[in-house]
DNA sequence: GTGAAAGCGCTAACAG
DNA sequence: CTGTTAGCGCTTTCAC
């Protein structure tokens, strides 16, 4: 393209330069065997001299490309920042490189994202709570190993790393009623996210929070929110519900980035500074003392370093489908705190 | 690898089942000239029957592979998040797919990623502050194009998007001053980020701060603490200078992850409520009220799209180098407050 | 221990 | 308008 352009070294190049084989350099780049001491170190002068690195993707029309691909929605949630670090570190060692695809939260769904990794040959798929047909992946987990991170869905194709989501709800609820609310809404995002049976965990997350509520005999106390994923959306969704006269005593927010939406949002009405508010996730901001949120630790750096396990796994032959849990911790903060006199409920 | 494992349906699958040519298949996948209407039907029933979609990398191997490569550091701050977004939707409407490799912010320092990615055969790489040498990346941008974000570097190879650090540095300062402050601290990165002439956003910021200081007569207050670029690394820098003694009225800190862990440091010691913090970037967080972090603004978003239409033009053709200025926007918020009684300096 | 040759999936140049 | 041919850079039998 630029006038100038410089075409990158080529194995052939290496090998004429060294008076070898095409074959021989190959070998010597992979370590492979049979190689001569001598050979070995004529070529791979002449690989430092001529800056000669392997072309992953020729490479790739052959064998393997050692590229991982994740598709990843919404970096702006610094929960997938834990996931993230911990997935980069369980790789530090590997001679995998991780490829990013970031999903435009608002428009595509994911599939766009897996399929362009897949058409780029990466030799792995990680999906991270990917708006997807369950079937879809399915099928696509019979040309590519996939490790999906984020979903209940039972699937003998590829394997999943999850969090207890009902059991984080339990601990949280417990929480808020033994603190003494009984008013307590859930934030949640919409239909598309929360429909019952769907798997993800939101729709989880929803079905605990309710039959928690029943539970304790609060079911004609419960009320769910609705709103759009981001920050900014909870902001504006707990003032529209505060405005339309709700008060609840404590909001149990699907995800500490809506939690600290919720937060911002009662700063500005001085008449809800004593609504208690939780979130889930726990992420870095969620321990920020001026912030103190109350959330269900997930641990994402484990869950990130387990999702590349299995993939590695796969890629070495394993065949049967592995799903994985993880365990959730309740961490108390300041963001929630007791009711007035009241302890404990039935 | 996989017992059943499925291959994808090649070019040659299609062409076979479809009754023609490898090359037609090939021209009506692109939209190429020269396909009767009816071929084209005919090519384009048996593309969705097997769901036939062409291997990026083998397509690459003759020409372009539509994808962009970006380098990226430290996805835990939330700036780059900005630059991201405002990629992504800059390329929306375009043909071309983003990956990103993430950068291990402690151990690797961006040469491996950028290297992994253009073995990967992307058309263009974009590169985020990255810690590489000027020269090398001007080697590199002579085999592919390259547009590097964040840093001040001249360069004839490679298009450059930067924020004015001098002038946002300056408003602050000003600010900072104005507010009738003087032992005002500056928290930075270590000595690898800021040498002096270096080119790096925070040797420019380290170097504003120290010239104002000097202009308004305060060039004795100057006092310069380091740490490691997190926020809890400049949590404990901070609890660091307290225990040390030190006692500035104002601190600015290079960016605002650093500013949130020192606002962090400060509300753990009583002895500290009416420190000012200062940041740089405006991030999402420090818009938050609970946080009410003064800062200033860098259009990440514009940035990032920036970037995106600079690279897109190279590919187009453009050979000559564009070295592109943001404007930076003080955003005074409530973490800086005047000093009693005092306004204003010499 | 070494090299020649075939082929991965695709595109581009050309011939029909 | 259509098909044949020749690679792109690499790995991988398989002879030597």
């Amino acid at each position: 393209m630029t006038p100038e352009a410089v075409k990158r070294a080529t194995i052939e190049d290496v090998a004429r330069r060294a008076g070898v084989s095409r074959a021989a350099v190959s070998k010597v780049i992979r370590g492979a065997y049979g190689v001569s001491a001598s050979m070995r170190e004529r070529v791979e002068a002449v690989i430092e001299e001529l800056d000669y690195r392997p072309l992953i993707s020729a490479r790739g029309m052959r064998g393997a490309t050692f590229t991982l691909g994740m598709e990843l929605p919404d970096i702006a949630n610094q929960f997938f920042a834990r996931i993230l670090s911990g997935a980069t570190t369980a790789l530090e060692t590997e001679p995998y490189q991780l490829v990013i695809a970031p999903v435009d939260p608002d428009h595509s769904e994911g599939y766009r994202a897996l399929e362009a990794l897949a058409d780029r040959q990466v030799d792995g798929l990680i999906a991270v709570s990917p708006r997807v047909d369950p079937r879809w992946l399915e099928e696509m987990s019979r040309r590519i190993p996939i490790v999906m991170l984020g979903r209940h869905d039972s699937s003998v194709g590829y394997d999943t790393v999850v969090g207890d989501d009902v059991a984080g709800v339990g601990m949280l609820m417990q929480h808020l009623v033994e603190l003494g609310h009984r008013e307590i809404a859930h934030l949640t995002l919409d239909d598309h996210h929360t429909r019952p049976g769907s798997g993800t965990p939101h729709s989880l997350r929803l079905a605990a929070y309710e039959a928690t509520m029943r539970e304790v005999g609060l079911a004609s106390s419960i009320q769910v929110v609705r709103c759009d994923g981001g920050e900014d959306d909870a902001h504006r969704a707990t003032l529209r519900m505060l405005a339309s006269g709700a008060r609840p005593t404590a909001i149990f927010a699907a995800h500490d980035e809506l939690a600290i939406g919720v937060l911002s949002a009662l700063t500005q009405r001085p008449d809800t500074s004593e609504i208690s508010v939780a979130g889930y996730d726990n992420i870095k901001q969620a321990r920020h003392p001026l912030i103190g949120l109350t959330s269900v630790d997930q641990p994402g750096e484990q869950m990130g370093g387990s999702v590349v396990s299995l993939l590695l796994e796969r890629l070495a032959g394993r065949t049967d489908a592995v799903h994985e849990v993880a365990v959730p911790r309740l961490v108390p903060r300041s963001s929630t705190r007791p009711i007035s006199g009241a302890r404990g409920v039935t």
